[in-house]
DNA sequence: AAGTTACTCAACCAAATGGTTGACAAAAGC
DNA sequence: GCTTTTGTCAACCATTTGGTTGAGTAACTT
């Protein structure tokens, strides 16, 4: 069920609110408070935002009116996934790349066309 | 606008299905009927799925029934997203770490507590 | 202990999302 | 050229989401 953790953490992280959130945690912890004021949004919205990116585990705080802080740890959950498939995709390329030099190497005269059809 | 750009990506991302999509593209292009055919919904979903990821820009086609593509590049955003808050924090836990370090080689003594009031 | 301040819960609303089915459009195959 | 296959569009439905306001609760202040 970790699936299921990727997923929330993504999803928190589709909102730009949110993203702007977890930036500026990144440099201060702040309470809920501090962090409602600068959008024109009530303190209402903002704390259901901070708590999707509690509940993504991106976010945490150890009481009500502490400050809350920013767990780092889930971005290697994002990282780890992302390269996972990045890399993947990338290794792809080369081989194709390699395929292509390959083919544009043999194919274009017909002394490499026999070449194939001996082989 | 770039901001809406990586709403969308991580949007795209959030939902399980088109994580794995992402996923068996980056080991072979296919086209959309192969890539429906494992999921238990219809076809019609699947092309909507395809749509998404196709707006955030993490998947492209040449023609209607071509083979479905990764674009990695689009990762290289979110990595950048991630990076540079996670480095932000992990640098904040740098300096709490070192603040600690030196209060715990303060206070705990007499000597040192002399030392810092000297200094 | 009482009062204020800071935050959350509940109920509600509009819009977006993920799914369905049925009709249509475009490519391939004959 | 006609037919079949493959994919999309449209309309609809249930659920989720991001917002509101109003009432309640928890935690500092005095």
């Amino acid at each position: 069920m970790s699936e299921d953790r990727l997923s929330r953490v993504f999803a928190a992280l589709a909102d730009p609110t949110r993203r702007d959130l977890v930036a500026r945690l990144s440099s201060a912890d702040a309470t809920v408070g501090e962090l409602a004021a600068p959008y024109d949004v009530s303190l209402q919205a903002v704390s259901k935002h901070l708590k999707v990116l509690e509940d993504a585990g991106l976010v945490s705080r150890e009481s009500r009116r502490a400050p809350v802080r920013l767990e780092a740890e889930v971005f290697d959950l994002m990282t780890k996934w992302i390269d996972r498939y990045q890399q993947q995709a990338e290794e792809r390329y080369r081989r194709l790349d390699a395929l292509l030099d390959e083919m544009q190497d043999s194919t274009p005269t017909r002394e490499s066309s026999r070449e194939q059809d001996a082989s």
